[in-house]
DNA sequence: AAGTGGTCTAGACCACGTC
DNA sequence: ACGTGGTCTAGACCACTTT
């Protein structure tokens, strides 16, 4: 481990950012492979004139991204499987829609409260108890892009059933009104049937990209939500 | 913003996570909400008690993770679009097929140099240049799983001509030679024709799930694959 | 101009897991 | 037992951006 001069001039990147740079251009480069051992912190901070919370920040960083391992005692390696995570981008659709270059649109199809054993099982409700469902369209340029097949607990968002949802969607009403604390997302693909097709512009039976998001609240499920999406749409992402 | 003690008994979790765990709970509360600016750090750390370091290091975690908007001057916030990144696992497949307690199969179907202007456009090499094409079937508990047609640049992975790919997949094999720098994953649905239906146990026109995913190592394109799974499959994420 | 977060240093203690 | 990473403190300076 030969010694290495961070650039300190003004405008320079943060020293953990320098230092962060460095390993993963040594990683990429070859020069630590895999499975290898890299100097501990001390050494790394003394060849680069800095302090050891500097190179930790770096390596916690790395490592954090899937890069790096790291054990107390059993030191620093290469991931043998690096970047194994990507984040899965799931903006506000209106915004995605609008960064694409379309126009945004938005109808509401049907809204109401209905029994639904299915939903109730979904959200852990009694089945007795009715649901708020809510159906609508996502246009982008006035073509379908998403249709939206969502179960809402009464209980866990109180005043959904008298807020106003022909204007924007639900998805903005719960962001302000009921804040998830977790969800589980479910990505598949499925033949889409008649009626369904016809409201998202497909033809019966055409694969379509399926993405269905259950949500928890501080006080319990929130709400159970298909989306259907046009032909051709891809989810991207990028490590 | 009232005292808070920390917890500093042994074994407790470390006073940022904790820190991290009580601003969680005020804003999955509603206690602090979507737009709310909150305590800035110093106030933070006279009320727990600790340093201005420890405050930091639990709010910039949650920041990381969505729940906060951090501006210096402008303080910290709430995130008024909370959690809109989920982390997609992208894991080893053999060991995702282990850990759901199936045996694990693979099986080599094709392997070769070939020319094809498609792949040399994905991989953005010369399109007289032949690539290496590799299609191989995974299977849980014999059946089949995911077929995987993938074109590689020999010239990014010297020496893949000659391995043997017969027993483990390539993606281990490149994971060892050619560690990939940079990915571009992409999700989505087709109705699949009857020659790769036939392959994977779906009937011609079956909606499956597809990952396509284009890799790049630190001396350029690596590979180009595309990844067609059973009737059924979901990729499941949480946050 | 001033308040806020972002970072660095120097030193210290501790937890963990390997040796 | 002991080397390694994980974290905390106290203090400082700086960068950004809002007032």
């Amino acid at each position: 481990m030969e010694g290495f001069t961070l650039d300190t001039t003004r405008g320079s990147p943060a020293p953990w950012l320098q230092i962060r740079a460095i390993a993963l251009r040594r990683i990429q480069a070859g020069l630590w492979r895999p499975g290898d051992q890299i100097p501990n912190e001390q050494d790394l901070a003394i060849a680069c004139r800095c302090n050891r919370s500097t190179v930790s920040r770096a390596l916690r960083d790395l490592a954090d991204a899937g890069f790096l391992e790291r054990r107390r005692r059993g030191g620093t390696r290469v991931a043998t499987n690096p970047a194994r995570k990507a984040p899965l981008d799931v903006p506000i659709l209106e915004d995605a829609i609008r960064k694409s270059g379309a126009r945004y649109g938005y109808r509401l199809l049907k809204s109401g409260l209905r029994r639904c054993e299915q939903a109730a099982a979904a959200l852990d409700t009694p089945p007795d108890r009715p649901l708020m469902l809510v159906r609508a369209l996502h246009l982008a340029d006035d073509a379908p892009h998403q249709l939206e097949t969502r179960w809402i607990n009464p209980e866990s968002a109180p005043g959904i059933t008298e807020a106003d949802l022909s204007a924007r969607g639900v998805d903005l009403w719960l962001l302000q009104h009921a804040p998830l604390t977790r969800a589980v997302i479910r990505i598949g693909s499925e033949n889409v049937a008649a009626p369904e097709a016809n409201m998202i512009g497909a033809e019966a039976g055409a694969a379509l990209l399926i993405v269905d998001r259950k949500s928890w609240g501080s006080v319990g499920p929130i709400s159970w939500v298909r989306l259907l999406h046009r032909p051709g749409f891809v989810l991207e992402t990028a490590i």
